[in-house]
DNA sequence: GCGACGATCATCT
DNA sequence: GATGATCGTCGCG
């Protein structure tokens, strides 16, 4: 058992680092009764309207994005290339629309649960692999969007794990087809030699923070 | 373990 | 009507 991490936690105005020191915390879920959870492994960075990558870049705000500018500590859910769930936590204060994309856990809790939830996979290092697959183990849908972390359906926890410098590998984001430098700032997080984490390759080239 | 590729649809223009 | 913050499968070796 750990400490659920407090709201001032996710208030801060540095959502890279919010999402760097995410790595190493337990997140829970626990929908319709249904118990389970891991260690997030593995983030990125969206930083609000400067972020070319980011759903509110230049300020765009429309209904699927607008729990984007709510206080921070609630999650946001959408529906990507029409098929999978993505989970987010907002940071921020309330009208800054800042997220980081979990993208990947070890899990821990409820195993046999998110083996049905992935239609049973047969390997567990790829239960969590991914956010489409992590927030489809967790029992996440676009239906969850807006929820609070304070509450009981969906919960982050600090468990004691410390994380070194060393420990922490920053590479440019996934996906993105968009222009430098939001391209290949390096705003995605990972623990260094986990298992569990998406694409270790996609990242082994060096990286050199662009100038912003 | 890795690269290529097709599936699939909510969302926005 | 075009576009994805992706995934699973297949072929390769």
């Amino acid at each position: 058992m750990g400490v659920i991490l407090p709201s001032s936690f996710y208030l801060r105005e540095d959502v890279v680092q919010v999402s760097k020191e995410l790595l190493g915390k337990s997140i829970y879920t626990n929908i319709n009764g249904l118990f389970s959870g891991g260690i997030i492994v593995e983030t990125e960075a969206y930083r609000g309207p400067e972020d070319k990558g980011s759903h509110a870049f230049n300020g765009k705000r429309t209904a699927r994005n607008e729990v984007m500018y709510a206080e921070g500590g609630v999650i946001y859910m959408y529906i990507c290339y029409g098929i999978h769930d993505m989970l987010n936590i907002v940071t921020g204060v309330s009208g800054t629309s800042h997220a980081v994309l979990i993208r990947a856990l070890e899990p821990t809790e409820g195993l046999d649960i998110m083996r049905e939830r992935r239609g049973f996979i047969n390997d567990d290092r790829r239960l969590c692999k991914g956010p489409g697959a992590l927030a489809q183990a967790l029992g996440l849908t676009k239906f969850h969007n807006g929820l609070s972390l304070q509450e009981n359906q969906i919960w982050i926890e600090d468990c004691g794990t410390t994380l070194k410098e060393d420990d922490i590998v920053a590479a440019p984001r996934i996906g993105l087809n968009i222009e430098e430098p939001y391209k290949s700032v390096p705003w995605r997080f990972y623990i260094r030699g986990n298992r569990y984490v998406s694409r270790i390759n996609a990242s082994t080239a060096p990286v050199i923070p662009p100038q912003l």
